[in-house]
DNA sequence: CGAGTAACGGACCAATTCGGTCCGATTTGG
DNA sequence: CCAAATCGGACCGAATTGGTCCGTTACTCG
């Protein structure tokens, strides 16, 4: 049901690694590859997909490496593991509108009574994701943090 | 990060459909199949599963079938997708309890900073899973009812 | 009692996805 | 210029998933 995959859960761990650090800290994919004892090519994706989401910021040539460029309590769950999580929608047949331009749609789509009420579902927990700070989320999962993003959706009435 | 599977779906879409028809209607693999539009075999699997979670009853010999023995307030969500979702835990390292006894466990679970967050928050959609009935997901998607099962989880304190 | 009907369950297969690797190109600092 | 580092695409094997096939069992109706 619910699942991330590596790359995102290497990502997490980055992302709360480099925060334990003084801020501004710069590391090489290499040497946080090896503090984390995560594969290094691997890792090196991941690094520059949470650069290109703008959570870290890269140098290169000799003595670059990466860095935070937000807080903890700038960061939201999902910048850091958006990147890395193609699949937001429930089910295949409920894409996400931008991705449903390209692929077809399903042709029950009109007949399937789920289809809706999933979409729904789902449009409420990525906005708890999206309202969830990773300070919340590494200090006890965001407990708090998703009370309050849930309070936020019956206030939007997603419910009919 | 998301998702369901197919089977899960069709699980959604058999319940719902068994709903609209009188308490007590029963109905064969085959002609549900054929009603729903999705391939038979397949949904007699996901048939014999929503049997073994007691969320259906199945009658064999001429004239059997399948029919719904709780009502929609009395289904919860996750009666439904939970036969077919082996991998409740967000990442792989992080099984549920009753699943770590067979495999092994990750060799940096330790030093992984993330493993106790991230099963915090799994623990915490799960619940919202387990209390959100399907008639408030079939209209809306579950805003109410996932309110107030964040509302819970905050009182049980999930949060360090 | 027997034929037909429908659930049951395991084996099996193809396609996709995923975790991971490799390697060449590019930029940058010393 | 050279070494260190990011960058990014191609590639691969393994695992998962969606889907099929077939033989068995159990029940009902005539
Ligand atoms: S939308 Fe395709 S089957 Fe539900
Ligand atoms: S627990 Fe295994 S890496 Fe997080």
């Amino acid at each position: 049901m619910l699942k991330v995959n590596r790359k995102s859960e290497y990502a997490l761990m980055t992302v709360q690694h480099l925060a334990r650090l003084p801020a501004g800290t710069v590391l090489a994919a290499q040497q946080l590859a090896e503090e984390l004892g995560v594969p290094e090519d691997l890792l090196a994706k991941v690094l520059q997909g949470l650069k290109r989401a703008e959570v870290l910021q890269a140098s290169k040539g000799a003595g670059g490496g990466y860095r935070l460029v937000r807080t903890l309590a700038e960061l939201r769950f999902i910048d850091v593991i958006g990147p890395f999580e193609d699949h937001m929608a429930m089910v295949s047949c409920c894409e996400t509108p931008a991705r449903a331009a390209g692929s077809a749609m399903c042709e029950r789509a009109e007949s399937c009574g789920v289809r809706q009420p999933i979409s729904a579902l789902n449009q409420l927990l990525h906005s708890q994701m999206a309202q969830l700070t990773m300070d919340q989320f590494l200090k006890g999962g965001g407990g708090a943090g998703l009370r309050s993003a849930a309070e936020l959706a019956a206030e939007a009435s997603l419910v009919g």
